[in-house]
DNA sequence: CTAGAATCGGACTAGCGACTCCGGTTTCAA
DNA sequence: TTGAAACCGGAGTCGCTAGTCCGATTCTAG
């Protein structure tokens, strides 16, 4: 595919980009995708003529960010155990869909309108919690455990559905639990 | 509380700002709440000054479109029979507000971005629908048809929830169909 | 330590979108 | 029919934000 970076970046240089993603990442979530990019460099200390150098674009700087989380999922959906417990594991690993994607929709939303070649750049990491999922999927409904007329496209929208479904109950642990008793639930065959 | 107003409006106005408002809730569901004011007026054949003088700012003008959206779902709302039979009553009440919904999620975020007497103006209108929810709730859980344990907050977060699930499907109307199983039969008590 | 290459910072530009203003047009009561 | 109040239209204003440019400022190889 493309090379890595030839030479390695300067150590400034690695020190903001680091600090652009983490205030980007911390930011977008708290206030946002319609946060100015000024702020965002600001927040970081630095200009926004570094923010524009390290991320062309502000829907770069976006991708970036979606793309370092989803990452973070990928990874640990890939150390759940999938041999043991099927039914149990499918179930955890919706739990940290959920978790982990908390605000995540708006992003979704905001590198879908702004075209499709951005999807592209995130499919490659999301292939991968697609992939996890599916494979999830079925070892419960083999189990028996997840009725087995649910297919992944339904999976994926109950997975975004419940995280808006999360977002509108804020804090309220006790309630998110009754939440996920719903769903879960619902996805046991009757 | 105010007076409605004391002048009928002209015949003209009053067909443009019905147009508008038709127009508006159209171009909004389409294309997302991001379209310029400018191309709602030109689709509703009027300049933007005169968009400008029936809604005073683009914010009153969503106000006005989620205020018709939430009315209507309310009447239809409190056509349901109540008594006959509890539980089915509030499975339709939750199908109605979930498609009567489509692509309301954005409007809902757009205003509260807004400020938050936006929602003041709203929370009239949609104080009907919630109360009758409300109501359906507590006769379905009276006949042991949902679970006791969920309160209202979460049955309208479940309602904001299952509406973005069911945007991500688009017209699939059977992967619609299993979603709506999964959903009632988790609400339903095990 | 030093040169010079890489990087920084923030004033500046461009473009877009909400809203205003006012001369021209339409409605309607008498 | 007619006058004037109400309304229309759209060019223009204003503010805001993504993205550029270049002199000043580090970093690092030697």
């Amino acid at each position: 595919m493309s090379g890595a970076q030839e030479r390695p970046l300067r150590a400034d240089a690695a020190r903001n980009r680091a600090r652009l993603l983490d205030v980007a990442t911390q930011v977008f979530a708290t206030r946002g995708v319609g946060v100015p990019t000024e702020e965002i460099a600001r927040a970081a200390g630095v200009g926004v003529g570094t923010l524009f150098r390290h991320f062309p674009t502000k829907e770069a700087l976006l991708e970036a960010v979606m793309m370092r989380r989803l990452e973070t999922i990928a990874a640990q959906a890939a150390q759940l155990p999938a041999e043991s417990a099927p039914a149990e594991t499918f179930f955890d690993c919706f739990r940290l869909v959920v978790e982990q994607s908390a605000g995540k929709s708006e992003f979704a939303q905001a590198l879908a309108a702004a075209g499709v070649d951005a999807h592209a750049a995130l499919q490659e990491s999301s292939a991968a919690i697609r992939a996890r999922l599916a494979e999830l999927l079925a070892g419960a409904q083999r189990a028996g455990a997840v009725r087995p007329e649910l297919g992944l496209p339904e999976l994926i929208a109950l997975l975004v559905g419940t995280t808006t479904t999360m977002e509108h109950l804020g804090n309220d642990v006790s309630a998110r639990e009754r939440i996920f008793a719903v769903v879960f639930d619902g996805l046991r065959p009757r």
